[in-house]
DNA sequence: CCCTTACATCGAAGTTTGTCAATATATGGG
DNA sequence: CCCATATATTGACAAACTTCGATGTAAGGG
């Protein structure tokens, strides 16, 4: 593993002399994917702020009316973002009448975070 | 605001009866910009699984040759992936002899989740 | 019933992103 | 000095993303 920066050779791994091949463990890849997605849907400004309100407005939720005009899009816009944060399980949709009402999910940002803390083995010491 | 399509106004809230106005208070568009651009470095299975690397080889940290095999892509894209972890704040590129090692910034995913855990005002409770 | 309101879906622009091959840069060795 | 190795940068291209206007759908009110 040190891998001298000098040294040679005398032993095998001839041109293989860089690092350590030791760690190939490199994080599944369909964790790797599942946690892609579920950060994917809050890398948007757009979708930061829409949750944000969502989650101040907490109680009976936002409805879509609510949403449109304080991030300034468009209502199909904001239609399509709020899609996407409730496929990644951020917030739920329930409808009142006419109106659908966003609410976030209690824990998914913690349950985030936690999978965050998971990332690396342990090596944040 | 109340979105007063119809009717005028004799009354307050004629049309405007969608839901409560009240918070209005989205994000902070800086703010929203910045915690995007953080996610967004995590939104990629493959970078998040060259920080699991990189993670796990903690103490001298990971060179590019220990990278490219394991994740299975060209040298070039590890080099670029790693470049997008660094400006995130996420990686350190040190450089020794011929090679760059890539190691994880201490507090930096912790930092992360508490920055998640800021996103909603309180209402997770 | 028809019309209005609230929201979703569709189709299309424009931009960003992930990836590679080719090339450039740097570093150590002979 | 020149060469080999390790890494970074460039240019190109396809896929994905954000956004919009137009249209579809559902639900309530006269």
């Amino acid at each position: 593993m040190g891998t001298m920066t000098t040294m040679l050779d005398l032993t095998p791994t001839p041109g293989a002399v860089c690092c350590s091949p030791l760690v190939t463990e490199a994080m599944d890849v369909g964790r790797a994917d599942e946690l892609a997605s579920r950060f994917k849907a809050l890398a948007d400004p757009t979708r930061l702020r829409l949750l944000s309100i969502v989650a101040a407005a907490d109680g009976q939720g936002a409805c879509v009316c609510d949403l449109v005009e304080p991030v300034g899009l468009s209502q199909p816009t904001v239609s399509h973002h709020l899609k996407i944060l409730a496929n990644a399980g951020l917030v739920t949709r329930s409808k009142r009448g006419t109106w659908a009402y966003y609410a976030l999910v209690p824990g998914a940002l913690d349950d985030l975070a936690a999978l965050l803390a998971e990332v690396p083995a342990d090596a944040t010491r």
